[in-house]
RNA sequence: GUCUACGUAGCUCAGUCGGAUAGAGCAUACGCCUUCUAAGCGUACGGUCAGGGGUUCGAAUCCCUUCGUGGACGCCA
């Protein structure tokens, strides 16, 4: 699909190749919206941007341009240059409107695009330990990962949806010991939860599961009923995150068990590696790797004098596992929390001999929960935290993906309960999804039979300014999923919702006077209804047909 | 102390591959429903883009620095 900036974009290149025989490449060509209308449909800082290269000055290479560009290929109704060197476009109207049959041709499919040249990515996100629900951080990354990986899809990557599933290790043996001790207390038996036990009420739930379906029968303290309470906990605590995460319309194509790594023997064959390339050394009678040599601050243990591996080890096969089966490039999205080990996991990956730029990191800062204006802190521990599905239930899974992805990762953020709950306009996720009730009911009350031959008397400003913008939305698809920044999403659903009002607010659309406009208008609608729910779709908020 | 992010309107935030007069919502003030959903639209008010220096024809955006805020600096994960 020829979009109308990329037809722009070939035309300048091809009149600077042809005015001063300089070769561009098309991407270095920025054509924008301007925000000023008077200043046209689209423009371009071309003249400015290369006027080193071209060696002239804006203005000059500007009327040049001008004059050389084929007006008939890019659909151009009319050039002019304005400021520094700006060349201002205003389009011809039907190149404008062409858009309308392309989304109603596409449907659901109008916003695929093959900008990600089918890479094959891993995006791994979540991957909370099975040892309590999902809080407010596991929140963001879940909202926030999943629409990645849907405009990631849509961008025509080859996307792998992975969860890590902690299973081995500290945290849940601490899980078959909390649980034991609670389900020793529903039979009446004095056992206390562990000092640093897990206390959430997640843990009390399932054990009473663990009794009903059991009985007493593990009431006696062993090796093997410790096993039981481990493989059984982490099975029910695994359903359960499923459980919260699909409702929360997040789920995943890989869950891989630390567990299976540690099976397979990829951790002892990670660390012979690393010894025979000579990156080891014991000291202290722990194993030590030097990740100094690879940039880190400082060298890391890879096994604890007590014999047992650092959480390291799992983790660098666990990468390795990934490189092995294929992935070009591997996204972790890992809390603020875990940001010093980033430098320690590239290492390890480059001293394996691979590239460590393969694997990027994006930081999810820390979400801070507020209600009525004082900051409620979060303690997994003692089970007063805001679970995901706490708060699904409270302000709606809608609000809540929407307040999730709505501002940028790496930016602080408060989630005010209060105001998520309130359901009024000053909550975003309305006001668009109100624009596609509106359209939906528009649609529904037409009694226009009448067919848009064509689509030439959409000339209102409004009209134009809705159409530019639905055009614009396979770029803004392109874009979100080249920064991983769905937030751009959100942009631009708010502004398409308020390009639509305004437009409802100047045009009325069913008109029984005016049966071929009504018709035309009605089509603009549909281009913008499919638009719209794409976008949200996008980020995992539906769009109602009713409010 | 070291590392890492952030600091834009009264509040919450967009904008950051450098571009034209820095945008939106909320709040405040004033208009708009005998008309397709007023959960809406329009107008007004509101800014030393934390401070300072540098690069550039041009900086909120890039570089340096100071201040402020959050987070990380475990043989926890």
């Amino acid at each position: 699909m020829s979009t109308i900036d990329q037809q722009l974009k070939q035309s300048i290149a091809k009149a600077i190749q042809e005015a001063f025989q300089v070769d561009v490449a098309i991407e270095d060509i920025i054509i924008e919206i301007p925000k000023d209308k008077s200043h046209g449909d689209y423009a371009t800082n071309t003249a400015m941007k290369f006027s080193k290269v071209i060696g002239n000055n804006p203005r000059v290479i500007a009327q040049t341009l001008v004059d050389t560009i084929d007006k008939e290929a890019a659909s151009i109704a009319s050039m002019e240059i304005a400021g520094p060197g700006f060349i201002n476009f205003k389009m011809q109207s039907d190149s404008l409107t062409r858009v309308i049959s392309q989304v109603l041709d596409l449907g659901d499919r109008y916003g695929y695009n093959d900008s990600g040249k089918a890479l094959k990515i891993n995006c791994e996100y979540v991957s909370a330990n099975p040892t309590g629900d999902l809080h407010l951080g596991h929140a963001r990354g879940a909202a926030w990962g999943d629409s990645t990986t849907r405009l990631l899809k849509m961008s025509g990557y080859d996307v792998t949806r992975e969860f890590y599933v902690n299973d081995a290790g500290n945290q849940v043996d601490n899980l078959a010991r909390s649980l034991y001790a609670r389900y020793a207390n529903i039979f009446g038996q004095q056992v206390d939860l562990p000092e640093d036990g897990y206390h959430g009420p997640d843990v009390k739930e399932i054990a009473e599961e663990i009794a009903k379906e059991y009985g007493d029968a593990y009431l006696t303290y062993s090796d093997e009923v410790h096993n039981f309470f481990k493989k059984e906990g982490i099975r029910l605590e695994l359903e359960k995150l499923k459980r919260d995460l699909k409702n929360f319309r997040v789920e995943f194509d890989v869950f891989t068990s630390e567990q299976s790594i540690r099976d397979a023997g990829l951790v002892e064959k990670a660390v012979e590696t690393l010894d025979t390339l000579g990156y080891v050394y014991e000291k202290d009678g722990a194993l030590w790797f030097e990740t100094t040599k690879f940039g880190d601050d400082k060298d890391r243990v890879l096994r604890k004098n007590d014999g047992s591996y650092t959480y390291l080890v799992p983790d660098i096969a666990y990468h390795i596992t990934k490189l092995d089966r294929g992935f070009e490039k591997m996204v972790d999205f890992l809390g603020a929390d875990h940001h010093g080990y980033i430098p320690r996991l590239k290492a390890s990956i480059e001293a394996l001999g691979r590239d460590a730029d393969t694997l990027e990191v994006d930081i999810i800062q820390m979400v801070r929960l507020v209600d009525n204006g004082e900051e409620v802190k979060m303690s997994k521990r003692l089970g007063n935290a805001i679970t995901l599905r706490e708060l699904c239930e409270d302000v709606g899974v809608d609000a809540a993906r929407y307040f999730f992805v709505q501002r940028a990762l790496d930016t602080h953020f408060d989630f005010d309960v209060n105001l998520a709950k309130k359901q009024t306009n000053e909550n975003p996720v309305f006001y668009a999804q109100y624009a596609h009730a509106r359209i939906c009911s528009i649609l529904r009350s037409s009694t226009i039979d009448e067919k848009a031959e064509n689509y030439d008397l959409l000339t209102h400003e409004k009209e134009l300014e809705l159409l530019k913008y639905i055009h614009e939305f396979t770029n803004v698809v392109a874009d979100a999923a080249k920064h991983r920044a769905p937030n751009k999403m959100c942009n631009y659903i708010q502004k398409l919702a308020a390009l639509f009002h305004s437009f409802y607010g100047a045009c009325k659309v069913i008109d029984n006077e005016h049966p071929q406009r009504s018709a035309q208008r009605l089509d603009l609608l549909r281009a913008c209804q499919i638009t719209l729910r794409n976008a949200l779709w996008l980020i995992g908020v539906e769009a109602p047909e009713k409010m």
